[in-house]
DNA sequence: CTGATAGCTGCGAATTTCATCGTGAGGGGC
DNA sequence: GCCCCTCACGATGAAATTCGCAGCTATCAG
């Protein structure tokens, strides 16, 4: 579950320097690379690499995961979905962001305050999910969906340029 | 670059079976997993695993990467931008497929077009990019912004539930 | 029946990962 | 200056994993 990396007290993002960029660069081509083939890219031995390359995961900077298009495993139907909200967002969020359909929850600045995207099977499961389980959470003022059509791109490259 | 699987020309999606699914699933818990360890999970080989893996690999159908949180890799805004297109959506697809700030891009249903998620290092490189990248493309009608506030939830574990 | 194909297993060799140890560069404290 | 502590790194050998390939079986078309 996770994600979203863990800040330190000050707010400050935890110390990111130049070579373990250059190292999560390397696994952003390939999350596979061995990791003397990462030093080697980087300049930096074998245990070195593994050492930084541990200690990003730990501390949540980083996941090394597998990717799909959702649609190649069985899940017809993707939408995004803006959320208007009563009052205090946050719970909100944290209520969206327990359902397993429920993807990706952010809180946005402009004419919605969340965005959420949800995957399902079928065309009566994003209904379901859209009128049961969203619409009806306490302080969701309205919803407005955006069904998927088409993935152009998704890309996990930051840093790479 | 790549992204998005090859579909036949059915517009049916490659075959993935149920026991290619579990590979998938073990591989978003861990996208370094032993293929041993897989093949114990799923009841295949070592050997097998690796083949399977390496045609979703090959399909387009997986990739295993590297995931961060933006954030703490120094790019400091992000946003979602929904789009309104005039004429033929593809064509603007396509170009903002190709611009290197530009993660996402998914044709949609609804009030836009296109949606469109940027990641950007401060405000000036985000305003840059919507009035000067994505405003000035042709074809494009108009715009609308939301900036991310707060990341809340991003899983990548589709299948596992 | 024959040949072709796809997917799996088993196995030995090559490569990679891992734990551990020793070293050297800072950074206080006195 | 000097000592001590910490931290990151390199080196090394053992263990684990990956890799390539041969062989087997089931399925399908002719």
């Amino acid at each position: 579950m996770v994600p979203v990396a863990t800040r330190d007290k000050n707010g400050a993002s935890p110390s990111v320097d130049a070579v373990s960029k250059a190292i999560i660069e390397q696994l952003q081509e390939d999350g596979r690379r061995p990791y003397a083939a990462i030093g080697k890219a980087v300049g930096l031995s074998e245990a070195a690499v593994r050492q930084r390359v541990q200690k990003l995961l730990d501390q949540g900077v980083m996941q090394i995961v597998a990717v799909t298009d959702p649609l190649t495993v069985g899940f017809r139907r993707q939408a995004m979905v803006g959320v208007n909200v009563e009052g205090d967002t946050d719970p909100v969020a944290e209520a969206l962001a327990e359902l397993d359909e429920v993807e990706y929850v952010v809180l946005t600045a402009g004419s919605f305050d969340l965005l959420v995207e949800i995957v399902c099977e079928d065309d009566d499961h994003l209904l379901e999910m859209i009128n049961k389980r969203i619409r009806s959470l306490p302080g969701v003022r309205s919803t407005e969906s955006f069904v998927y059509l088409k993935l152009r791109k998704q890309t996990y490259t930051w840093g790479t340029r």
